[in-house]
RNA sequence: GGGAUUGUAACUCAGCGGGAGAGUGCUACCUUGACAUGGUAGAAGUCGUUGGUUCAAACCCAAUCAAUCCCA
């Protein structure tokens, strides 16, 4: 008595007859929230955490985004599944410039102005549009799939956030490394704030190349300047020429009258002068160019600001040009020139012009006084820790762009004139002056305890507060349990926009207050571009929408597809269609599925046993043994394709076009033993698949393990298949490949022959002696006979049948021979068998070659010199055959 | 000006020292009881160009052309 008799036979489970991913991903994923299946599992086990890098809370989720995030999804449920407790924190980031401008925007709809509101009710505003947009974000990085723990999703403007920027604003102002200070800075005039040097855009824009009279002092004529912003002349408070040009070193020290202005400016002498460029002059206007303020300070010029904060001209211009901005202020000065003979000409010029990051605006060099963060120190530390192997960034060659950042840092401007952010922690005594730099808000003053106290009206530069984000997530600066078990953390995924921004900060950070990396391997994701290598781009309007993907194709077939194509290092080209790739797979899956599901009705689960295992049977377990191996490689290092390119495969190639249809001659029997034990067989090796497919298809995979009758639980939290020794079955490995070598040399035949496929043929299997797959082939007669369609086969180990009039196909330790006289065209294939004779030929005469040069012999790997040899084995049995086989033919 | 990356089938890209690969597209045949979002078979490539290193180069090195990106 067996124990199938006693066990329940099964129902058939309907499958929609088309995959639908509507039906199911929605209410798959919330079942996953629902029931706490993001939470890092309890208990003892090496963590894998990964922070979510904040998108924008205003923002909408693009390509980029979804890219990223499903990779991320991907790692956690990776390594989730491998018994790790695993955390995604979520989280947004309160992006004050784009933020405040997504904001003045909407008010200026309704014709406010946000200084209309003042400062409280502009923020208080700005909350609720944070509150409405993040319902909008959060949406749909779940309606992507992402696995994050939502119970720890974080803001980076939250109160522990907040409390972490304070603390951290604060102990660097301790140590000396924040400090304030008038310098010249990166100003938009349009956001009316200052920016870090790393938010300037660089763009080429053809400009003019003025050439301005500046008439001596003494009334001994002038001399010409070249400028591309003659408005800023206001600001110059010398003219310079290289002390080395002899043209005009007679004329250091001698003074000139600044035209239109009653200003007298000296000629001085300074090495940063281009002899070349212009005329060899340049005028000198510290308060409007880095470089010339480089050389006011060397030269201990004065500096005459002639901006106001809103981009006008301000009162130290003459009366007739205050208030105009640069744009028509630089027009009537041209005019003025002209009028005033002080006109030289001028000309076409090229230049690369900084432009804001978030607004595009021409960036304007402003001279005001600012906070600063002092980086030296700091980029040491964090150029150490990647000398000595604490990071690693994928692919490799993104470190170069670190260290070279790190090694030409420059301090860091982190106050804005903005409204929206964290406030700078400094307050000033309005009685004694007293600049307070502190944790808590005061509410007297540390020196001479007045009450008469006023904030710092700037805020911090948002990066400020998301440099802490591996740690201020996690609790800093409280010692939380969270803390102490996930940080640091293992990986940050990331795209290379934002290394100098936020990945070098990041560790900078966590080295000054933590003393450690934040994470230790960096996955740097290509840009998602359009088919033509385009950015995708609001203005181009050539993105693509996620959601609109996950409507057309479905979360899984997107996530998939991305997978698939993300190869390290390298940028991603698609369309709406690339997506279909993912969607087919999907499909494939649930009809693979479907049919053996119906195939359910009426039979027995029976206990699996590897000794009970047909020879197909333990090839598929090898497959899928030796995948799990490849899949565990490619991920441990960060190369999704190549893990998506293995499960495809295995799934497709050897589940569904070998397995299944193997099956299909058992089930198609009476023998209700055997079909209860193949669809025992088969519903395991389908689970296994399902966890194996999960990090890359993961709501189908959900949905399908569920309907398993030999499963319990969710796939999410199933352990992820491992290789192991006891599914690993070279033998049948290598005899299931010879049958398919086989099988596919008699199709080929079939096919260009154009033998109809109900045209049942007679074929013969000849294998040689030493043949190793040939009572393999006596067992499967049948099977082999289904996959070629012929209506008798037989394995003729023997030598002994007539193949005369067959068309004879070598291969490999056996000859197949196909019987289709009548459909033959005898010259037509000699003339083939030739060819082919004619190929084998030459390449054995490169093996023989090879083997014969002693310098091959004596350098080359044993192993390499044994598969010549191999090779030469082969190809000799080829022509031979082929030589045998061509005489056959002849005598038909 | 400095640096990085990319040039492989019609398209998008893997491979990166030892017999040129995938997906899409294309061609032929197939409405077989999972799937036409399918099946079977096939055609298609001087691996940008020129040198060099090596027994052996798509792969390493140099130069060169083309494209992209970052920094100044």
């Amino acid at each position: 008595m067996t124990a199938q008799c006693r066990r329940p036979r099964m129902k058939a489970v309907e499958l929609e007859k088309s995959y639908n991913p509507k039906d199911f991903e929605d209410r798959i994923y919330d079942d996953w929230k629902s029931n706490g299946c993001f939470k890092p599992a309890e208990g003892e086990g090496n963590p894998f955490v990964i922070v979510m890098p904040p998108p924008n809370v205003t923002g909408i989720l693009h390509m980029g985004h979804a890219l990223n995030n499903l990779l991320q999804d991907t790692l956690i449920r990776f390594h989730r599944m491998n018994g790790r407790p695993a955390l995604w924190v979520p989280g947004t980031d309160h992006a004050g410039i784009a933020t405040q401008n997504v904001v003045e925007r909407q008010l200026a709809k309704r014709g406010v102005r946000r200084q209309d509101l003042g400062r409280e009710a502009f923020v208080e505003e700005t909350w609720k549009v944070k509150e409405k947009h993040h319902t909008i974000i959060s949406k749909q990085l779940e309606k992507i799939g992402s696995s994050c723990d939502w119970t720890r999703e974080r803001f980076t403007m939250d109160a522990g956030l907040s409390r972490a920027v304070r603390e951290s604003f604060v102990t660097l102002y301790e140590r000396g490394l924040v400090y304030k200070g008038k310098y010249l800075v990166n100003y938009c005039t349009h956001c009316t704030t200052a920016l870090a040097d790393d938010e300037v855009e660089y763009k080429p824009l053809t400009g003019k190349l003025y050439q301005v009279s500046y008439p001596f002092e003494d009334g001994s004529g002038s001399i010409t300047v070249a400028t591309t912003r003659p408005e800023t002349m206001f600001g110059d408070v010398a003219v310079a020429v290289n002390p080395t040009d002899e043209r005009y070193m007679h004329l250091v020290g001698k003074f000139l009258i600044l035209p239109l202005t009653d200003r007298r400016i000296p000629v001085i002498a300074d090495n940063y002068v281009d002899m070349t460029f212009g005329t060899g002059m340049v005028k000198i206007t510290p308060a409007h160019d880095p470089n010339d303020w480089e050389i006011g300070r060397r030269h201990n010029l004065e500096s005459v600001n002639i901006l106001n904060p809103d981009g006008t001209l301000n009162e130290n211009v003459p009366p007739k040009y205050r208030g105009m901005d640069v744009v028509s202020a630089r027009a009537v000065v041209v005019q003025d020139l002209q009028s005033g003979s002080f006109w030289k000409g001028e000309s076409e010029h090229n230049h690369e012009v900084g432009h804001c990051y978030r607004c595009g605006t021409v960036i304007e060099p402003y001279l005001s006084e600012q906070w600063f963060v002092s980086m030296r120190s700091m980029a040491e530390k964090a150029l150490k820790a990647w000398q000595d192997g604490e990071i690693t960034f994928f692919a490799k060659r993104w470190e170069n762009t670190y260290s070279h950042w790190l090694e030409n840092i420059r301090d860091w401007c982190i106050s804005r004139q903005l409204w929206w952010g964290h406030r700078i922690p400094v307050w000033y005594c309005k009685d004694c002056g007293e600049m307070m730099v502190l944790r808590e808000d005061p509410t007297e003053c540390v020196k001479c305890k007045s009450t008469q106290l006023v904030q710092d009206t700037d805020v911090l530069d948002t990066w400020f507060s998301s440099w802490l984000w591996p740690f201020s997530t996690l609790g800093w600066p409280d010692k939380t349990a969270d803390m102490a078990r996930f940080f640091p953390t293992s990986t940050l995924v990331t795209g290379y926009d934002i290394i100098f921004f936020w990945v070098s900060r990041m560790i900078m950070a966590s080295l000054e207050f933590l003393g450690k990396v934040p994470f230790h391997d960096i996955y740097i994701t290509g840009l998602v571009r359009d088919r033509q290598g385009r950015k995708m781009s609001k203005s181009l309007g050539n993105g693509i929408d996620p959601l609109e993907v996950i409507e057309q194709h479905g979360a899984d077939a997107m996530k998939f597809t991305l997978c698939y194509l993300a190869a390290q290092g390298q940028d991603i080209l698609i369309d709406m269609d690339s997506f279909r790739m993912g969607s087919r797979f999907a499909n494939k899956i649930w009809n693979a599925t479907r049919f053996l599901l119906m195939n359910l009705e009426g039979r027995s689960l029976v206990e699996i046993k590897s000794d009970g295992f047909s020879a197909i049977d333990r090839w598929m377990y090898h497959q899928l043994n030796e995948a799990a191996a490849k899949v565990a490689q490619a991920i441990q290092g960060y190369r999704f394709n190549e893990a998506a390119q293995t499960v495809y495969d295995l799934f497709w190639n050897d589940f569904c076009d070998w397995y299944v249809e193997a099956t299909k001659s058992t089930l198609a029997t009476k023998d209700d033993a055997e079909k209860d034990r193949t669809v025992s067989v088969m519903l395991d090796l389908l689970a296994e698949l399902m966890r194996l497919l999960h990090p890359f298809v993961s709501f189908i995979t959900e949905e399908i393990y569920g309907k398993l009758p030999n499963t319990t639980g969710r796939v999410i939290d199933a352990p992820y298949p491992v290789w192991t020794e006891q599914r690993n079955f070279p033998e049948q490995k290598m005899i299931v490949s010879l049958m398919q070598e086989a099988i596919r040399g008699i199709r080929t035949m079939r096919s260009e022959l154009q033998i109809p496929s109900e045209k049942k043929l007679h074929v013969v299997i000849r294998p040689d002696q030493s043949f190793p797959a040939t009572d393999f082939l006596v067992e499967n007669q049948k099977l082999v006979a289904g996959f070629v369609g012929a209506s008798s086969l037989s394995i003729d180990s023997k030598a002994q049948e007539d193949v005369t009039g067959a068309v004879p196909v070598a291969g490999p330790g056996f000859e197949t021979y196909v019987f289709v006289r009548e459909a033959i065209d005898i010259e037509h294939e000699i003339a083939k068998l030739q060819v082919d004779l004619a190929k084998n030929e030459t390449l054995l005469e490169g093996v023989l070659k090879k083997l014969a040069n002693e310098k091959f012999l004596e350098n080359a790997k044993p192993e390499i010199i044994e598969k010549e040899q191999g090779k030469r084995a082969e190809f000799e049995e080829k022509l031979e055959k082929g030589r045998k086989h061509l005489d056959l033919l002849r005598t038909l």
